[in-house]
DNA sequence: GCTTGACCTCAAGTTAGGTTGAGCTTGTAG
DNA sequence: CTACAAGCTCAACCTAACTTGAGGTCAAGC
């Protein structure tokens, strides 16, 4: 059987379903890596994949570039990341996601019950949380929060 | 007792914790409305801190404003809300929710899971929806989705 | 009557996350 | 060996969601 061929930014972009710009975009960013053919060609090793779909996933969820960034600072340098080693990250975002369904759920089921409670002075609607976690982080747009 | 008083953007801005700016801005996208005095300054009704603690918490969990104000179209003109109109508001948006509040239990619970299974062929791992809803809805910045 | 702070408008700038296009190089199939 | 698809780089463009700044108005206190 084929040895455990490398992948070319193309065949990535297939399997993965993200565009090769994209893929050329998250290199930049420090999200995946790549190393260079004789000629300069991006050759991925397999792992890439699992790399990917992780962000599409974190993203969908309001996990911003950045921070998947510093979760995947976690993940070994050199080898391929075990079962363990992407475990060890999304234990680090757990908090972080347990807050956000929470968020999700009151808003889901909540609504109603706070919006129609009067306790609309922010400082006391459970809605709203006191540590003002929406100040700003720089300027520009506002990114979701998954500290 | 005073009459239900009207609010200054300033005194909006204060009680809602959102730049004078934003509430501009919302302004702008039909989110808020406001009338003018005859120095042509904004006034607020009350039930205008409703609808941004409620755009600010949506935008937390990833709903775009267009979003928002889509659903806000389900809102009364010429009256204030009742606690009935927030909650077809909220009803509207939960199936959304409900996709999303499981997307983020995946990535807090399977992400190890789905990672270490080896499916990584995007059609067939189970974090991945076969739908392609990640399909793009024009170009420029990738939002969220909540359909 | 004047100063001070809150408002107003409108244009331009910013960040995130990519896409698009031009111009040039690689690699593979016929 | 020659097409031609795939790659490469770099700069420019795009949307969302705001902020900043310039230049001018309004209102309450002294």
């Amino acid at each position: 059987m084929a040895p455990v061929r490398e992948l070319t930014v193309g065949q990535v972009a297939m399997r993965s379903g993200v565009a090769v710009s994209a893929l050329h975009f998250y290199e930049a960013r420090g999200l995946i890596r790549s190393h260079r053919t004789a000629g300069n060609q991006r050759r991925y090793s397999r792992d890439v994949l699992r790399r990917v779909a992780i962000i599409r996933v974190a993203q969908e969820v309001g996990i911003s570039l950045a921070e998947i960034a510093a979760a995947f600072q976690s993940l070994p340098e050199g080898r391929t990341p075990t079962r363990e080693d992407w475990n060890l990250l999304s234990t680090a975002w757990r908090d972080g996601l347990d807050h956000k369904i929470s968020q999700l759920k009151k808003l889901r089921d909540g609504l109603t019950d706070c919006i129609g409670c009067g306790c609309m002075s922010i400082d006391k609607c459970p809605l709203r949380n006191k540590e003002d976690r929406l100040a700003r982080e720089g300027t520009g747009a506002r990114r979701l929060l998954v500290p």
